[in-house]
DNA sequence: AAATTCTCTTGACAAATGTCAACGCATCAA
DNA sequence: TTGATGCGTTGACATTTGTCAAGAGAATTT
């Protein structure tokens, strides 16, 4: 239950047998099924998400009434709405499951208990939150001023695994392009 | 010459002057003038800066020689590749000073020592972290799905003050529109 | 198994945005 | 002062992308 939160923690700190039992303890597991919600909008997000297995995604719904796919998660990765969660006001989110998943959820006493009493968590903690920016700043260089296809190119590239396991409509969306526009893209890088 | 960045910092986290004094010891001031590069696209990013007066902007060239905008950073912001900063590969994003400008400069043997030594740094690293986490989130659910219209109002309200600072045809580039077609808006929604 | 959703595709057309070229008006340097 | 350069605007037109509507097949539910 608790493999891949382990990986990564060793992945970016040295940590005593003891530091990983505490986190161990600290974290809930949770189950949750396809189409379920982790959080809905106009909630306020008490939790951060670790994928131990399946994946996640969150969307923002605009004044159209159309989803905007902010964010996946699969195994290894993290997911919440870091917004809402430190602000504790209600979030404009919602994270529902793609898959049967597990999870490993952290609110947020768990956390500041972690941050004070393992020195190591915290630089866990900083060097994800590192890694989610840098990410963040790669899609937005993926974002503008290309188009519809180059993005397209650029996701497959990044994220390969995606195709099999995520509805070609959340892509599109997580691309800021329409269903029909990636099916003809597709169609045309076919040849 | 400090006055921002103690603001920045006790805006977050308590700190004795005895730490504030640390910090002011590890950071290198230093002066920009106007369309100097702080970073050029090929060189490793060593060092993060903190704007303490004027302005800069972050940007990268794609493969048909546009520029695309990625940041700007004004006073009390923090500008950098962190992406290059941490993996210490060559950067592919230039730094120039929008203005004359001065800012405080911290290396990453700086960076990881004030890390080891200073406690509340790393606490306030963490934040600003979490914070322009945050802020390239908003970023990225105000560009994608969005008209151009939509794009530049959001702009407008997030950042009041950028548009007396900054070159409109920058903007059209942070954006992901081209210079013209944000003449056209303006125009249209001038009435 | 039948019915109901989902998901993806396709076509015809409309709307948004980009491209290219020209021009005016500042600013700056010689 | 005189060029030169950078920035913003405008027009005509091309291209990309979105919208709406229909349908086919797969997956899910009853």
């Amino acid at each position: 239950m608790f493999e891949q939160l382990i990986k990564s923690i060793q992945d970016k700190v040295p940590a005593t047998e003891q530091e990983l039992q505490l986190c161990k303890h600290y974290f809930t597991p949770k189950k949750i099924r396809r189409k379920q919600f982790l959080l809905q909008e106009g909630d306020v997000c008490n939790r951060m998400a670790f994928v131990e297995k399946g994946s996640l995604y969150s969307y923002s719904t605009d004044a159209k009434g159309n989803q905007r796919v902010i964010q996946f998660a699969f195994e290894g990765w993290w997911i919440s709405d870091l917004y809402s969660f430190f602000t504790k006001e209600p979030s404009s989110l919602n994270i529902e499951a793609l898959e049967d998943s597990e999870l490993l959820l952290l609110d947020h006493e768990q956390h500041e208990y972690l941050l004070k009493n393992v020195p190591q968590y915290e630089t866990y903690t900083r060097m994800i939150l590192q890694n989610a920016y840098v990410a963040l700043q790669r899609r937005i260089e993926g974002t503008i001023g290309l188009t519809a296809e180059e993005k397209y190119s650029r996701f497959l590239n990044q994220y390969p695994t995606c195709l099999n396991r995520v509805p070609q409509h959340l892509i599109a969306s997580y691309l800021g392009i329409t269903p029909e526009t990636l099916s003809r893209i597709r169609k045309q890088m076919a040849r």
